[in-house]
DNA sequence: TATGTGTTGCGACTGAGTTGCAACAAGTAT
DNA sequence: ATACTTGTTGCAACTCAGTCGCAACACATA
């Protein structure tokens, strides 16, 4: 079945058609199943949530237009310290670079923006003379409520 | 930044003795491959290693001894940015922290140690009263030989 | 509306990690 | 030394995330 046209085109969406991808049925479920999402979704949850949108979208499409957005760098992958299995979790990349803190008793991912730890990257740019494309700080340990 | 290399050998087994927790033949066998190893392994990598000092040693003991080392705390577990394939590889946790830089051209990966690093996590634990066990911070892009 | 090329669904596959279970061995008591 | 208790092991079968080859399909352009 046709998707809606009538909605505004996403901003991921626009991104892609700059760059001249393509811009297809299953990709337009998915790309907005990424931008609406409220939380970090896996593989499977962004499965799930674009086959409401388009019931045919299948697993691998999934992962394919992930691996687009990946190269693209559009989206960061995340792991979240394995909270829960082995999969990755995902989120559009908007703004600054942020860190990822994952309570090991109740499980609640906090974000947290720091300028200490752009000063980081930049010093490891400088002193290392490696050009960061991608970079991910996650921590493990107890938030502000379970730690007693 | 190289780390400190001052090890007595066998210093996991008395790590683990020390906790009461049993030393087995195959547990000494994966023990030594962790410690010896100049290079981060994976668990099929150790395995490998393991059964050229105990022949008989299974997948599934690596897997439990690798949960059990990670639960003590005296190893970490790396992604390095999923450069080949999606397993995990792993270091024993000594000093201090550092970083993992993974070149995507080259695939060399680099370990860096910083100040700021140490000060980043400090004022996580004090502005989020977070309590952190553990950290990662690795980052994804092309090396001083590789960039250009 | 026809065309070329990139994309899709499908299904079969790989590879990492897990689990239940009966046999076994480490550390301790006898 | 010997037996005992309990944690550990090897095995095999399994789950789960992610990948791949391929024929059919559909997007964008002319």
């Amino acid at each position: 079945m046709p998707l809606p046209q009538t909605e505004i085109p996403g901003r991921l969406q626009m991104q892609l058609a700059e760059r001249g991808i393509r811009l297809t049925g299953p990709r337009r479920a998915i790309l907005s199943v990424i931008e609406i999402a409220a939380k970090h979704l896996d593989a499977s949850q962004i499965l799930r949530k674009a086959r409401t949108v388009d019931a045919s979208v299948d697993r691998s499409t999934v992962y394919r237009t992930l691996d687009l957005l990946k190269r693209q760098g559009l989206i960061d992958e995340l792991d979240l310290m394995h909270l829960n299995g082995e999969g990755h979790y995902y989120e559009r990349k908007l703004g600054r670079d942020h860190i990822h803190m994952a309570c090991l008793r109740c499980g609640k991912i906090t974000e947290f923006v720091s300028k200490t730890f752009d000063s980081l990257k930049q010093q490891l740019e400088r002193d290392c003379r490696f050009h960061i494309l991608v970079s991910r700080l996650e921590v493990g340990g107890y938030c502000s409520a379970c730690r007693r």
